[in-house]
DNA sequence: CCGACGGGGTAATACGTATGACTAGCGCGA
DNA sequence: TCGCGCTAGTCATACGTATTACCCCGTCGG
């Protein structure tokens, strides 16, 4: 018996008096008419009393598989990633995989200065999301699919109508009345805030109303500073497009600080519809996006391509949530 | 050429016209000496055209070591465990360590059913964060670390200070005069909800105010309605207390459905002191956690408890960050 | 001129598992 | 009685890497 180190199948073996084969095949599951009931329990008994567990490292070698599939977030503190990751996982433990959450092994440094895998990518497969697509090389030949990262010919994608979702808030707030348009935009250089922007844009043009920019990060501070440059503008807009619920909770704090009440004064709307949209007073106008969804179709797909196969694009369509934050332009209180 | 697979560090030998031992004496650094310059520097040429990259499979088995940290939560939807994967990945990046996040294979189902590990598990060390104890036996003799999930006998443990923390609350409050307490308390069995409610209770006690408790889900509607019950009995509570900031939040709408003004007529304190407690209007008084200091010390006892050390338990301070939801009972609009 | 030495590399092996090939015993039909 | 098939196992091997022990050869000190 070894002092260090834990029991392997061979201790196992001779511990129940049996060959080491025995014993996989007992633990395997597949000892149907191989071996005897009598024999199995000893082993089984014996694999309990060494409190035996197989060395993962050695079977993932043996199998030329992992079963594990890693998701790569830009980051974990957003609130959005935590649903993906759930519906990702439900996929996948119906398949006998499990699921990792990562995010870059460099942090903020920018891209890799390895070239070689980091310790964690001992894996089958990558979903990797809200990436930019060049980010995608870090990956080399592994089984890779993007979740919100835009089309792309060479992967397959999973992403969200950001568009259709997108226009369908600047429809509803021109349906409201309203002309004067005011983006409050992530500085993000992701897809997705890309595609919103120019949804926007294109919408608010088609109707002929006017629509002024403004570009901060994504926290409430930086949000509420650039909400508060278009509100001070001459002949401000009656509508804050917000690329997401949090910087729509900086457009609240502006409007406030300004004295504004919304959505009397001003109207204001998120994207995302994430935890916070329903905690905000009023509740937030948003877009909800099923991120559930899109961890659930995204492993679906990597599976697929796992197993040789080509998945099509897939595109999920978000819904417009109307709540309290959205009304007609200058409603008279009255 | 093998038609599938990925190439292995004998066919790089093979195209560098050397031997897999070479291959594996350049890569992996340590060939000073061993190895002329320009045999190395060929080896490399050849892996790079090749494209090659380790299995990590294989140098897992060879060096029984992963060098991988499990992160494993509760669930991936609090933003407070964001900080927490942070700080651990800081310190393990510093040590060559990678880190993943999981939640139980399990997801609401309960303890595990399957006495091996799930296929995520080939990792060194796990960092388990916010759990019940008894979870602990999932783990059987892997090392590990136990977060915010308080004191334990048999394993090295990183908490906050949450009972001070609360107090602080306490004694806030009742400096501004408050003696009519409501506790709308998370009805979710850690550790971290016993202390809270616990200190609570002997703080308030202490200073001869009364407690009157609700216990709500961790959701805002559930809070909602917990706050609720409180504010509608007669003579009810000056001040919320709340178990965390999304039950602020709920607390909030409690307040301003029944028309009562926070803080002018009653106050409200959250906990942890996420992102979202700076969105709401008011900005609310809470204490602030350490999460990120949290993983970058549970990571740091990890790597010494991996190193065959007896790492001693650690409790992190929490400050109370008084902010515009606490105010003296019944303030004068005047 | 011979032995020691060191630079530069190779052969062999082990890590722990899963599995295909093989075999010993045994009952049974021909 | 012999061979055949079935049961209940065992043996041997391969997965890809890192590393230890070894080996060849040129050089240098004596």
């Amino acid at each position: 018996m070894p002092v260090a180190g834990r029991p392997t199948s061979k201790d196992v073996a001779q511990e129940a008096g049996v060959s080491q084969s025995t014993v996989s095949l007992v633990l395997g599951g597949k000892w149907s008419g191989r071996v005897s009931p009598a024999t199995a329990r000893s082993v089984r008994t014996a694999a309990e009393r060494l409190g035996y567990r197989p060395n993962q490292a050695a079977r993932n070698l043996r199998l030329g598989t992992t079963r594990t599939v890693l998701l790569m977030v830009p980051t974990l503190t957003a609130p959005f990633f935590g649903p993906v990751y759930t519906g990702a996982a439900r996929v996948a433990a119906r398949h006998g995989f499990g699921v990792v959450v990562s995010t870059w092994p460099d942090g903020a440094d920018g891209p890799a200065e390895s070239p070689f895998p980091a310790p964690h990518e001992a894996i089958d497969g990558v979903l990797a999301s809200s990436m930019p697509a060049v980010a995608l090389d870090r990956f080399h030949g592994t089984p890779a699919v993007l979740l919100d990262s835009g089309p792309d010919s060479d992967v397959p994608t999973v992403d969200f109508g950001v568009a259709a979702g997108m226009r369908a808030i600047a429809a509803h707030l021109a349906g409201l009345g309203h002309r004067r348009f005011g983006h409050v935009a992530a500085g993000v250089d992701q897809w997705t805030f890309h595609a919103r922007a120019e949804a926007l844009a294109a919408e608010v043009a088609a109707r002929g109303g006017t629509l002024e920019r403004s570009a901060c990060a994504i926290d409430v501070a930086s949000a509420r500073d650039a909400a508060q440059r278009l509100l001070a503008r001459p002949d401000p807009p009656t509508a804050l497009v917000c690329d997401d619920d949090l910087i729509a909770a900086g457009a609240y704090k502006a409007a406030r600080a300004l004295g504004l009440d919304v959505p009397g004064e001003v109207s204001v709307t998120g994207f995302d519809d994430v935890l916070l949209a329903t905690a905000l007073e009023p509740e937030l106008t948003t877009v909800r996006l099923p991120a559930e969804e899109m961890g659930a179709q995204g492993m679906t797909a990597l599976l697929e391509l796992l197993d040789g196969g080509r998945p099509a694009p897939r595109v999920l369509p978000g819904r417009l949530v109307v709540r309290g934050s959205s009304a007609p332009p200058r409603a008279p209180v009255l």
